[in-house]
DNA sequence: ACAGTTTCTTAATCTACATCAACTTTTCTC
DNA sequence: GAGAAAAGTTGATGTAGATTAAGAAACTGT
């Protein structure tokens, strides 16, 4: 299952044996059941993680006890509460599997040691979170100049195999709408 | 005025008075009017800007003509399409001077030339791009939880300088609302 | 295979925020 | 420092999307 990591990676960077040795020393596996949790509000986040099977979402709850998605993700990508982790304070959001999922899990001791050590590492980090800049100025763009229609469509287009593996709830909180209104969307949408 | 650059880099990280020669030489100065545009939609963008002085936005416009600001840039901070800049595609950004500012300009080529050949360049971009991931998740997380006159009041409280120092409209249309409505959300707000 | 849960749909009503328009105040510019 | 342009205010009215509620489908576990 690390070898889902260790190939990932040397899609995007150049490692040695050496390198992808240590790599994979420094991961735990964790597997998760749908509906687990890996982290809540409040705690510190002891770990990010790299999902090499399944579906995972974060989210926030606000006052009135609704949950607002900030982030799904599946196969080869990377989910956890950046902020907490990396300063080591409190979390703001839940992680939580929306599939049976299996991750590796690292601490920030360890991944400081990588990036410190492994130029490659570090440049295979500054590229991921060059691109999820990238993606989030999209999402806010798209959010403060489209109608909730068009981000769907949007959205679908995309992420064609979201839309199929995710709950629409989930999809239109993350949209910023609500299940009602989005499936009359989509019964606008798709009708005659 | 090149220092402000070079000592914002000593305070992120270290560098030799080699390399710190050598990304001096890597930029080029540019003085742009308030109202100027560094950049505008379809062209692909050939720099990334430090600002040295000033204050910067980067924009949108949809099909009714209105504008949606993405960010704002001050002294210290960088601002461009970064998706137009490291892909060489064709820009959806205005980049736009609100007041008369100072920059340093940076093609692709030196760019990629100082991140692979120091190690500490490409780790001062990582953090960099890491603090933006946390900020944009944010940003957009307040975008689906809160109401328009809370966001408003995180953004007094996060940036009280901005908010002195750029035009209300500007702020509304970065919070995602109209001029006329923050107008009445400030009387409700600061009134008796 | 069926009882319980979760998800999706539909309809009626409501509201936060948008739009339009006219006016006032502040700020540029020469 | 006057005239023009940009920014901000206020009021009347409109609407995209929320809320509430209830039933129908689709999953889930045993």
């Amino acid at each position: 299952m690390i070898n889902i990591l260790l190939s990932h990676l040397l899609t995007k960077t150049e490692l040695s044996s050496e390198e992808l040795k240590t790599i994979s020393n420094s991961f735990i596996e964790i597997a998760v059941k749908k509906r687990e949790f890996l982290l809540k509000p409040g705690k510190v986040s002891q770990y990010e993680f790299f999902i090499a099977k399944g579906c995972i979402r974060s989210f926030v709850t606000d006052e009135k006890g609704n949950e607002h998605n900030n982030r799904f993700g599946i196969e080869e990508s990377w989910i956890g509460d950046i902020l907490s982790f990396y300063n080591q304070t409190p979390a703001s959001y839940h992680i939580q599997a929306l599939e049976d999922s299996v991750v590796f899990a690292i601490k920030l001791d360890q991944m400081n040691l990588l990036m410190d050590t492994m130029p490659a590492f570090e440049h295979y980090s500054r590229i991921k979170f060059q691109y999820g800049v990238i993606s989030l100025q999209l999402r806010m763009t798209e959010r403060l100049s489209l109608s909730a229609e068009k981000r769907y469509l949007e959205f679908v287009k995309r992420y064609p195999h979201l839309e199929q593996r995710i709950p629409q709830k989930h999809i239109a909180s993350y949209l910023g709408i609500t299940p009602e209104f989005l499936s009359r969307l989509r019964k606008n949408t798709f009708d005659t």
